[in-house]
RNA sequence: GCCGGUGUGGUGGAAUGGCAGACACGAGGGACUUAAAAUCCCUUGGCCAGCAUUGGCCGUGUGGGUUCAAGUCCCACCACCGGUACCA
């Protein structure tokens, strides 16, 4: 009971729990898959004349896949952020269904993760358990929040039912491989094996090399505290995400998926999907694509030796690869920076600077990530005592090492153009090396020292090409036409996109379907698992630490490690984004244990339709999801992540869209009531179970929904939650009978602290109700509002769709009487926002009319009609030099002529006429008059 | 630094280039009540004038511009939020 709350304004206590039973003991909200049984009494058949049936896809409606990103069912329950999205899905769920859409609306958990983990290390409970307690709490949560999820679709990453098909799945991944010819993934039967691999090691190496899912050593991110190795991605600032725990580099042997063979492909599919700029920007940037030039420096052959006089990097003589993406400044290419780490380091280190070269290097590597980022600023380097040869102009010219280089990035060195690149030039500075200038900016005040965007090509000639006067753009042409002529370099793209790090030392993880054998020679090779011997369920554990020496949890596992046969199961499990890549398949058919999903199922529900003008068609089904609803967190990883696997299913023949998502919305962020990021240490965090129990789902729904735009940042306020449910008040009250009212509340104080749902047949409706002819002024108001709440609702405008609501409302509870036929479509205008008060006021109107109550998820959505929204008299205002001076009520069709008339006649608007001449007179028909005079 | 977003009353927010502030919150006043709560009604951007239901001026982060007309379009800048960063 809400103890400080004032009195409650409708027995939502009594209606929500009564209309949730309801839904879920008639599977209202299941969707049904083609060659499905639709039951005989269900709704959605009753509506599309399929009950009784089992469809054939093309007798179904129209799909509309509409998805929320599953939550972590984490320890501390629900917060308010996570209804938001879900209130936004739910509503335009509700509504396609009504418009006669066959909605697809499902909702799982992600539940593999850390946390469960943790726990269990501290307390020795298994996850599981801590999971099924955190799912249960999580479900109850969402459920008392009246979403119409079908939950027959249920999924939970941990389950084995579940991730025996993320492990089938990486299965296709490592029986696979890139073709670049066909730029697709395909079986690796069709890999051609060179004819050197004349061994079957040989050939099972080279296979390896090729799989997309394939093992490396790698220097790879070690957190000591959380015990395991974190994706490029997971690492910010030099710390876990997760934690914020210091991490380390370290080379391991890990498990890697070939994302990169796909970057391309990912860049370009951005362009399919209807996606917030922000987020495909981001992506973009995350995959990082610049194009360039790859330059081959010869390095000059220590000691005396004379520059050889050809510049071709022939002989077997040893050379530097640089990338850049400004091949027109190679002239002004002064020295070379290769990442301390570099192999070419310790070959080229003359015996006099050996030792200050050490010492760099093994200072960069004592570093931290976060220090080298920290102290980005002051370049520091050594030189090696080594120098190359600039292609170009066959300069001497010095090669340095300095940790502004990276090794991962481009090919671990680079070509220094000081005078054209921020870094090199303040390097330069610091090291007095040579600055030449090679680009004449555009306008000649601007200084060339430090001057990095395109302008023309100078001080760039030598005997065979020469670049001055070419704008940059064909300045790289030019150059890097004639470095491939010569040999010395080509045309390159590279990418930022690292391959993605796919192994962790967990044990809440899926474990990977793989084993090690040695062959004859000894060599440890791995192999799958074989497709039915799926799931590869974990060992249990009574300790879920990682072995002292690094080794994953489960290796603790000897029994299960070690087969019969004598091979050793892969310790390593799964990272938690495994789950999540491929959830919104699984949802198709949550209950197939033959396949992942059966191809019909995903024909129907993703579309088959692919092609481009089939996509911009907002009449069909979308190919893939229709819309997707989540935080702006997943931006990159998870929806990278997802879209990768996506395009390997695609090409391996199992989805047929090329890209899962095709409409995605971001929901904003929902702040503390002092306008603070939510958090336990502020302790400004709400919680969604005190304000269900206070003002019920409906408000709770409303309220999320009213607070602003779903994409925007926005504070909470309890205050907004009272308002909303104020609202719900008086739609209560325009409907029932304030006696009746009285007696339910009596009733319920008489039935104790549980009452019957069945006390509201006490509700009788408000005398007001009638079976009458509704006057203009109501039928207007009705359709004004069904007009607003559609337009509004189809682009996703939930704020202003409910004051249209509003509006509504608080012209009816002026009427002295209230015409069925303006009450009825209004509760289905409602029914999305706040179902639950309006099945039972829907449920309350027609036993009234003496009516069989019909369901009303299913109930069509009513049409408005602009002949009743037409006004025969309308208010126009008149400016003058464009400020308001009068406004006239006009008949509606008044040519403009004598509108203009009426205009300069007016009497407020004479005075700002006095004494002046009308230049011009605008005339907006049935909008504004402006006069001009001076 | 770079990329993206946002700046409108006391607050959350409305406004296809055409009456700025819809709808709500808060606040003030009134009705009902023994009283309070709830409910209902009125007022509510700022300034100035007036007994007046009124009238005038100013107002959408800042400065310019386009236009009969700009919160909305263009240019330059400022602030805040999010992302990202020696990426060659």
């Amino acid at each position: 009971m809400p103890g400080l709350m004032a009195r409650r304004q409708y027995p939502f206590h009594l209606i929500e729990p009564k209309w949730q039973a309801r839904w879920a003991a008639e599977q209202t909200f299941r969707a049904f898959n083609p060659g499905e049984l639709i039951p005989a009494d269900h709704p959605f058949g009753l509506r599309h004349g399929l009950a009784g049936r089992t469809a054939r896809p093309r007798e179904l409606p129209p799909k509309c896949y509409i998805l929320d990103m599953f939550p972590y069912p984490s320890g501390a329950g629900l917060h308010v952020g996570h209804p938001e999205g879900y209130t936004a899905t739910d509503i335009l769920a509700r509504y396609r269904r009504a418009r006669g859409w066959h909605v697809l609306h499902p909702m799982g958990w992600d539940a593999f993760g850390l946390p469960a983990e943790q726990y269990a290390l501290r307390t020795g409970q298994h996850p599981r358990v801590t999971t099924a307690r955190n799912i249960a709490t999580f479900r109850r949560q969402i459920q008392s929040l009246g979403f119409s999820y079908d939950w027959t679709r249920e999924v939970d990453t941990t389950d084995p039912a579940y991730f025996k098909w993320t492990q089938w799945i990486f299965l296709q991944l490592y029986h696979a491989w890139f073709n670049p010819a066909t730029q697709r993934a395909e079986s690796l039967d069709t890999l051609p094996i060179p004819s050197d691999c004349d061994t079957e090691a040989g050939r099972r190496a080279w296979r390896d090399a090729h799989r997309l899912a394939y093992v490396s050593e790698q220097p790879v991110w070690w957190c000591e505290a959380l015990g395991t190795v974190l994706a490029n991605e997971e690492v910010v600032d030099g710390k876990s995400e997760v934690g914020g725990f210091p991490v380390v580099r370290r080379p391991m042997r890990q498990w890697m998926l070939r994302i990169t063979a796909y970057a391309e492909r990912l860049l370009r599919d951005l362009d399919l999907v209807q996606w917030p700029d922000s987020i495909k920007e981001m992506q973009r940037n995350w995959i990082g694509r610049s194009e360039g030039a790859e330059v081959v420096f010869p390095i000059v052959p220590p000691e005396p030796a004379p520059p050889p006089p050809e510049l071709r990097a022939a002989n077997g003589a040893e050379t530097i690869r640089v990338f850049t993406t400004r091949p027109d400044t190679l002239f002004g290419a002064t020295y070379m920076v290769l990442a301390p780490e570099h192999p070419l380091v310790d070959r080229l280190t003359t015996p006099a600077q050996r030792p200050a070269v050490e010492a760099y290097r093994a200072a960069a590597a004592r570093k931290s990530d976060l220090e080298r980022t920290e102290l980005a600023r002051e370049k520091t380097g050594v030189f090696t005592g080594a120098h190359a040869l600039n292609p170009a102009t066959g300069a001497r010219i010095p090669i340095w090492i300095a940790d502004y280089v990276l090794l991962s990035y481009g090919t671990g060195a680079i070509m220094a153009v000081p005078a054209h690149d921020t870094r090199d030039l303040e390097f330069a500075d610091k090291f007095q090396l040579p600055v030449v200038q090679v680009v004449q900016p555009p306008d000649p005040a601007t200084d060339w020292r430090g001057f990095v965007d395109d302008g023309t090509a100078v001080n760039s000639a030598n005997a065979e090409i020469s670049l001055d006067g070419l704008p940059t753009a064909e300045a790289k042409r030019r150059i890097t036409a004639w470095l491939e002529a010569k040999g010395l370099g080509r045309r390159t793209v590279h990418y930022k996109l690292r391959d993605w790090l796919f192994s962790r030392q967990r044990y809440w993880g899926e474990p990977f379907p793989i084993v090690w054998r040695r062959d004859a020679d000894g060599t440890l090779y791995h192999e799958a698992v074989p497709e039915d011997a799926l799931p590869v369920l974990p060992s249990e554990l009574d300790d879920y630490k990682p072995t002292p020496d690094g080794q994953p949890p489960l290796a603790r596992a000897h029994d299960w490690v070690r087969l019969p046969d004598g091979a050793m199961r892969e310790t390593n499990t799964m990272p938690q984004w495994a789950g999540s890549c491929w959830y919104y398949l699984r949802y198709l058919d949550a209950n197939n244990c033959r396949r992942f999903v059966h191809p019909a199922a995903e024909k129907y529900w993703m579309g088959a339709a692919n092609s481009k003008s089939e996509i911009r068609n907002p009449k069909s089904p979308a190919p893939g999801v229709d819309l997707y609803v989540g935080g702006t967190e997943h931006a990159v990883l998870h929806l990278l992540y997802a879209r990768f696997w996506h395009k390997v299913l695609y090409d391996l023949g199992h989805v047929s869209t090329p890209e899962p998502f095709y409409r995605l919305v971001n929901q904003g962020l929902i702040l503390g009531e002092d306008g603070q990021k939510m958090s336990k240490s502020r302790g400004n965090v709400v919680n969604p179970d005190h304000i269900l129990r206070d003002y019920g789902a409906d408000a709770f729904r409303l309220y999320e929904m009213f607070m602003g735009p779903l994409e925007m940042v926005k504070p909470w306020s309890t205050k907004g939650v009272e308002g909303v449910y104020r609202f719900l008040g008086r739609v209560w009250r325009l409907f029932v009978d304030e006696q009746s009212e009285t007696a339910l509340e009596h009733a319920e104080t008489t039935d104790g602290p549980r009452p019957d749902p069945a006390i509201l047949d006490l509700i009788r409706l408000s005398p007001a109700i009638q079976e009458l002819a509704p006057t203009p002024a109501q039928w207007k108001a009705l359709h004004a509002c069904i007009k607003k709440v559609t337009d509004d609702l189809e682009a996703l405008r939930f704020n202003t769709a409910i004051a249209a609501l509003m509006i509504f409302v608080n012209e009816a509870m002026t009427w002295p009487t209230r015409p069925v036929a303006v009450l009825r479509p209004f509760l289905q205008l409602l029914a999305p926002f706040a179902p639950h008060l309006a099945e039972e006021l829907w449920q309350r109107l027609h036993l009234a009319l003496g009516q069989t109550p019909t369901c009303l998820t299913y109930a069509p959505w009513p049409e408005h009609d602009p002949a009743l929204l037409v006004e025969d008299q309308i208010e126009i205002p008149v400016q003058v030099n464009g400020r308001l001076r009068d406004k006239l009520c006009v008949p509606a069709d008044l040519p403009p002529a004598e509108l203009e008339r009426a205009a300069l006649t007016a009497p407020k608007v004479q005075p700002f006429l006095a004494g002046k001449t009308v230049r011009k007179v605008i005339v907006v028909s049935r909008k504004l008059v402006n006069v001009v005079a001076t």
